[in-house]
DNA sequence: TCTATAGATTTACACGCGTAAAAAAATTAT
DNA sequence: ATAATTTTTTTACGCGTGTAAATCTATAGA
């Protein structure tokens, strides 16, 4: 049709409609009486307009993004629940913008700063944890509106919705204490996460509610390469004979995938029938734990509804007349997967 | 200190420096004189002043966006990938713009299409493939500088850069033959990946110049879900006792994940040591193959050089003087790396 | 039919920065 | 020191849209 319009105000006279009309249009498709509202789609359509980002945005009081940040995108852990929440916020109309921190507290705040620029209306931020900075991730909240996920850091951000770790270990100790020798806990000595913490006293408590004496495996390990950390130091414990006969629940199934190569590798046979060596169960139900070998017996994070509360509430808020609502917290239920690890 | 400041405008009276060359500084930071240059970053940190990003980009001839897109960010291969471009483009003053499209043509073009409103200087692109809406990619790339990376779609962006999978290929057939039973290939019969039909082809050819009877294992499967195809489809494999003994050479080692997880299930040993019943090799040194039960016998696909060569490229074609250069491209070889899987 | 009202139009200005051109100042070369 | 060159300043306009206020128009209820 022509040449390409560039302006609104071209396709304002082209379509007949005003160009206020039209610029309420492209703020909010349901702002504006149905009939025009397909007058437009049509002439969008037979034109091929589409308004100017960047003027767009420039004076609008708030932007249509919405920030994304995940701590690290090469765990598809993070990759999935991102991938979860885009979809979520594309649905509800506005446009994701994702960043990831690759476990580094300086990129972090460097993600929080770029957003910042680009003015989104709220800010989904899945923190670090202990590596992050504190003070920068309360600056920001403080600025723009923040629901944390999947980690908690007081203080920061409106809202925070992850898994109820406590939940989940004591269904997971209960479940391995009932079907053989019960569990010795598998983890990092200090941890990046705080739901390793929270774990770690998940675990102790379920253990002594059972009359159990709660067994600690901590090893030593930095950074983010769970899986080495996991092999390396599960290939020490392995040698000792006294696990023998052992059921080691690990504090992530990325440890655990590290335990079961290193398991692998000693000869040691790994599952929950009588014949094997060791019983190994992680946490997450990471997308390869159903490869691994054996398949990994895990706990399930209900990353949908943690996805969704997040974005619904994120929705809330940027809506809301901003009324100074308390913090909003929700924990979720994981679900236990056996498979033939333990 | 005092409030914050909003334009410009008020930075550039308070800085003692014109807007104009303010302008040109944000623009490109070497660009001005190296004695203003440092004026400016003082007053930048003493004011903790930042333009306005809209406002920044509506005029600009070219903004200083560069698109990244990857068919699917959960896949680790990817991730990393992305990874390493981002932080290549970050290296490069520019700012990088992560999309995945979650391995569907539909949301590739979304993807390209929400990019062109944001007027990027250029786009790094690895295509879904035999999936891609060829038409619309080619009419993308006519309007804006594209990249093709990891997967050539012939006629589309003005550049490729890729694995050699030729190369890679026979290299990992002759290390195969040579070391015991020749392999056999196993492979989806209809990949959306061209990469796919190259290592096909490569297999082929390698095994014919060892003068060697080539065979391929083509088993059904759609989407993504490469784990869950080499599982299903290993099982049944591995159970014909015509495959005791033999070497399979995966076309990706997602596909050997899955088949090793599924001869571990059937109680075969897999490896080069002489008691076991299988040799298996894969293709691209996943994340996860050093973890695999046993570790996977694999080709790196040298994407350091990749991702350089990709990016260094599309600075050239941005800075360029736009002379019609013909369309380069360049294969990077892959490396063998030796496990214990064969 | 009249009126109340939601929705559309007209008019006009604002936003914050890019950029061009000419003049002035600072630096370098001779 | 002077001339040539580079860099900065001054001045001024443009970009494409948001938004406000007043006015007009369509729709619905009585």
């Amino acid at each position: 049709m022509g040449r390409k319009i560039k302006t609104m105000e071209e396709f304002a006279s082209l379509s007949g409609i005003s160009r206020p009309t039209l610029s309420k249009f492209f703020n909010d498709a349901q702002s504006v009486k149905k009939s025009t509202r397909l007058k437009i789609e049509q002439a969008i359509e037979k034109y091929d307009y589409r308004p100017n980002f960047y003027a767009m945005n420039q004076n609008r009081r708030k932007t249509k993004n919405i920030g994304l940040v995940v701590p690290n995108l090469t765990d598809p852990f993070f990759a999935g629940i991102a991938r979860k929440l885009e979809e979520l916020i594309v649905l509800s109309g506005y446009n994701p913008l994702l960043l990831s921190s690759h476990g580094g507290p300086e990129q972090e705040i460097a993600n929080l700063d770029s957003l910042r620029s680009i003015k989104p209306a709220g800010v989904l931020l899945a923190p670090l944890g202990r590596a992050s900075n504190v003070q920068k991730l309360k600056d920001f909240s403080a600025l723009v509106p923040t629901v944390l996920f999947d980690a908690n850091v007081e203080g920061v951000g409106e809202a925070f919705f992850g898994s109820d770790n406590h939940q989940s270990i004591g269904l997971m100790v209960d479940y391995l204490a009932r079907t053989g020798e019960p569990p010795k806990f598998f983890e990092m000595k200090d941890p990046i996460n705080p739901n390793a913490y929270k774990r770690r006293a998940a675990y102790v408590s379920a253990m002594e509610k059972l009359g159990l004496e709660p067994e600690l495996l901590q090893v030593k390990g930095d950074g983010w390469n769970f899986e080495e950390i996991g092999f390396a130091s599960g290939r020490q414990i392995i040698q000792d004979s006294k696990y023998r006969g052992a059921t080691i629940l690990c504090s992530n199934d990325r440890l655990a995938i590290g335990l079961l190569s290193a398991a692998y590798e000693s000869g040691l046979r790994v599952g929950h029938s009588a014949e094997c060596d060791l019983r190994v169960a992680g946490h997450d139900d990471h997308p390869f734990s159903r490869y691994t070998c054996p398949s990994l017996t895990t706990i399930a994070q209900d990353y949908d509804a943690i996805g969704e509360r997040s974005v619904s509430e994120m929705l809330k808020i940027i809506d809301g007349a901003n009324g100074i609502a308390e913090r909003s917290e929700e924990l979720f239920e994981g679900r236990l997967v056996m498979r033939t690890s333990a």
